[in-house]
DNA sequence: TTTGTTATTGCAACTAAGTTGCAATAAATT
DNA sequence: AATTTATTGCAACTTAGTTGCAATAACAAA
């Protein structure tokens, strides 16, 4: 059902994606705001906030769990077959969605509901 | 520096390899092998034959590392670009190496290293 | 502005994947 | 058969993520 109150908690989080408008691991959000709520808390709002189409996750080369506001227009809950890639640099581990849309293939036998795509490589920082 | 001894926990595994022709998750593997071996072993076994171009990992879409088979032809260790895309099953979890070759795209001020294309969907026994 | 309802949170305990140091074991080479 | 050293088992650890439950705080209604 997604998100119902504007808790300090849900403020706080939303805060830290609209600073940084690149996606952030589940890791660099507990290490900013475990002072101001516990992890559970962090788990779970992230959770609703997915769920209500605010934001939208995937996992980084590592296995662990990355996050990212949604932009506006394609913000249709339930619905959002969230095809674009994401970019993580395999130096500085930065990772960010890219807004580019790939070709989804076709697979006999298969219906594909959802694709995920992840580039691995260097950022313009990183390359030097 | 890759499998040098051939052990019973190595034959053991590949065995698995070769009699499954899919992927394999960690947990599947360990749920498998672990009579015959310590889980320890089969992480570092994983490892071992992925260093030295046997196998390649990726990750499940729920986080879990998959492993396969690479395919003789492309069997050149470390340059690997193991471009392949892989398919998850939704219902089931099975998961395959699919064969289609997929574009790799080019993004501004970044260099790709790697590309990782997961699919979820549904499988033909699933879908139904 | 107080009150009542219930979504949300903190906490502590838990699960599960994966890692590590070290002593014991077993391939492979002589 | 003896030697060398890669490999293994074990136990203890780390880290991501989950869960049940009682306490708290949004928020709507009075």
């Amino acid at each position: 059902m997604g998100i119902v109150r504007k808790t300090r908690s849900v403020k706080a989080l939303l805060k830290e994606f609209e600073q940084n408008k690149t996606a952030l691991s589940t890791r660099e959000l507990l290490e900013r705001l475990h002072l101001q709520m516990n992890k559970s808390t962090v788990y779970r709002i992230l959770e609703r906030l997915e769920d209500d189409g605010m934001l939208h996750s995937f996992q980084g080369k590592d296995g662990l769990t990355w996050y990212a506001l949604n932009n506006k227009n394609s913000y249709s809950p339930s619905n959002h077959l969230s095809t674009h890639p994401h970019f993580q640099c395999r130096d500085c581990g930065k990772t960010e969605c890219l807004s580019i849309s790939i070709p989804v293939p076709e697979v006999a036998e298969h219906s594909i509901e959802s694709v995920s795509l992840l580039l691995v490589g260097r950022c313009a920082e990183c390359v030097g």
